[in-house]
DNA sequence: GCCAACGTTGGC
DNA sequence: GCCAACGTTGGC
């Protein structure tokens, strides 16, 4: 089991969108290094779902299809998940920002990447944060 | 809305 | 294959 963090622009497709939803196709990644993380994901891993220009995460999903290539663009591939759960409340960039041994995350390093890994310790730190 | 930090493109 | 110019993303 792994954990990853997807980017979404609440614009064009918000957490309200993926409730309504359930099950999507999350494709339009066009990044070679996002696209790399895609293929890595596998069926019932797990996934901070993000509002990017709010900076906060606000839900999970799961992985309910690994990589497939695009019908329309062959070049790119996407996966499919599933809404699991709204967090209970949402958890800031700044608020993870506050914390030095979250400072190696690649949401911290890599502003423009929209798709990347989350080690399990940060995974589970992240949620604890939710209850408080 | 601005702009830093990338990624991409194309001329050489 | 280098790199200048341009385009894009996302945090602020």
């Amino acid at each position: 089991m792994q954990y990853w963090l997807l980017k979404s622009e609440p614009h064009c497709w918000s957490w309200a969108n993926q409730i309504e939803a359930n099950t999507t196709s999350w494709d339009g990644v066009r990044n070679y290094q996002a696209q790399s993380y895609l293929k890595e994901m596998h069926i019932e891993d797990l996934c901070f779902f993000y509002h990017s220009h709010e900076c906060k995460i606000v839900g999970i999903v799961s992985v309910v299809k690994a990589f497939y290539l695009d019908s329309h663009d062959m070049r790119f591939g996407n996966i499919d998940v599933q809404t699991i759960r709204t967090l209970k409340r949402s958890i800031g960039l700044k608020e993870i920002k506050s914390f030095d041994h979250l400072s190696h995350l690649a949401l911290v390093r890599q502003s423009r990447l929209s798709c990347m890994p989350i080690d399990k310790k940060a995974w589970d730190f992240i949620l604890g944060l939710e209850a408080q």
